[in-house]
DNA sequence: GCGTTGTCAACTGTCGACAGTTGGCAGTTT
DNA sequence: AAACTGCCAACTGTCGACAGTTGACAACGC
């Protein structure tokens, strides 16, 4: 028997309105109507109160006084400010990975990095969903959870300001090349070469949505 | 007129909690029972509810399914794994702080180091209240929002597990030297170097801590 | 005596209803 | 016509009460 996640019908609307807010089914800038909504899910407004409550915490809402929860909308300014944040926890990611990986870690990113290869020359665009797997298995291999839960958060609000899912082939490329550095220098134990490669890549994701936005 | 900063029930029950469970007034340890705060805050259990939701969403609480919340108590093994994430998120503050910081940054930092040691030479120990100020100083200097709300929680799960607040000398002149450095390193510019004073002195406290913790 | 099972009180999870506030609209005034 | 004022509907903030779960204690069997 599979024990159910949440239990509590508070973490599965937790649950179930993130999904809607990262898929843009409610679209930003929205309201999200309290009444509405719970009976929706078919919940009353208490459980519901705690979901919103929560994913405002988590950046994926914003409380208005009286007025409600809206979904926050793209501003530049906002994902510059984010990449900071998100820079910061990455690179000291990457620099705990290079010193602390095992060789079952190396064997995953490489994994990783050998699919999205594969990928590309199948003539597909790189999915952000390998992107997202390579960052993940980068966080495991620096066995540091806090630092894994707050580089969670941070691309999940990353995400949530995608408007639309880049396929630019030169992006993808260099993205890949990245990918590869930055295993090389996590496989050599290369703290510094793996922070300043993560660095480098992250600030070249943070211009390529940048300018994907302004668009 | 001054407007409340928190007309809610809920946003006055987080303060009040947060300020107990800082202050030990809640013991670590300790369960948060419902009714009974609620009666004593004088409110419904509904706003008091979300309160214990958002304590927990920052780390001063944490909840366990059909049996309540609790202060969690202090464990070496967290104070070394919250550092890990403090230095990430200190370091990359003291970096973007030498690079962007203005005059009137420097002037701030100098003004608090100064505070620091005249108290020092008064013979009085050095007050968390001053360590707490000279961090709050750089990361204003670092003028990055994300950054330095994700110090502000992390450092208060570090008060948190401050069990005993430490005063000794050895410590407190180390870290007055720590800080004047970091302050030249800022003032000159060199973002590579207050990152690594900064990494050394953070370093030099959790060891401190730890081994405060362990006594 | 020790382990097991049944019972129970306490507490959390959830719900429906009431009160207070907000923004918008119609009516009025100049 | 523009601005102001008063009302109104919709919604959030709050409350008290009910239902389900948990841990503990007591009674029982071995």
């Amino acid at each position: 028997m599979t024990p159910p996640l949440h239990l509590s019908l508070a973490g599965q609307a937790v649950d179930v309105l993130r999904e809607q807010v990262l898929t843009g089914e409610i679209p930003p800038g929205s309201r999200v109507n309290e009444v509405e909504v719970a009976q929706k899910l078919g919940i009353s407004r208490g459980p519901l109160r705690e979901a919103i409550r929560h994913l405002a915490s988590e950046g994926l809402l914003t409380l208005v006084p009286h007025r409600g929860a809206f979904v926050p909308d793209a501003a530049p300014d906002e994902v510059k400010a984010l990449f900071e944040l998100r820079t910061a926890l990455e690179c000291a990611a990457a620099e705990l990975a290079a010193s602390r990986r095992t060789d079952l870690d190396l064997v995953r990113l490489q994994e990783v990095c050998a699919e999205s290869r594969r990928n590309y020359r199948a003539g597909q665009p790189f999915p952000y969903r390998l992107d997202l797997a390579f960052h993940r298995t980068m966080l495991d291999a620096a066995r540091s959870p806090h630092i894994a839960e707050q580089v969670r958060l941070v691309q999940q609000r990353v995400v949530l300001l995608r408007s639309a899912l880049e396929d630019d082939p030169s992006h993808t490329h260099a993205s890949m090349d990245d990918h590869d550095e930055l295993v090389m220098a996590v496989a050599d134990g290369d703290a510094a070469r793996a922070s300043t490669v993560m660095r480098r890549h992250l600030s070249r994701v943070c211009a390529q949505m940048m300018t994907s936005l302004n668009r």
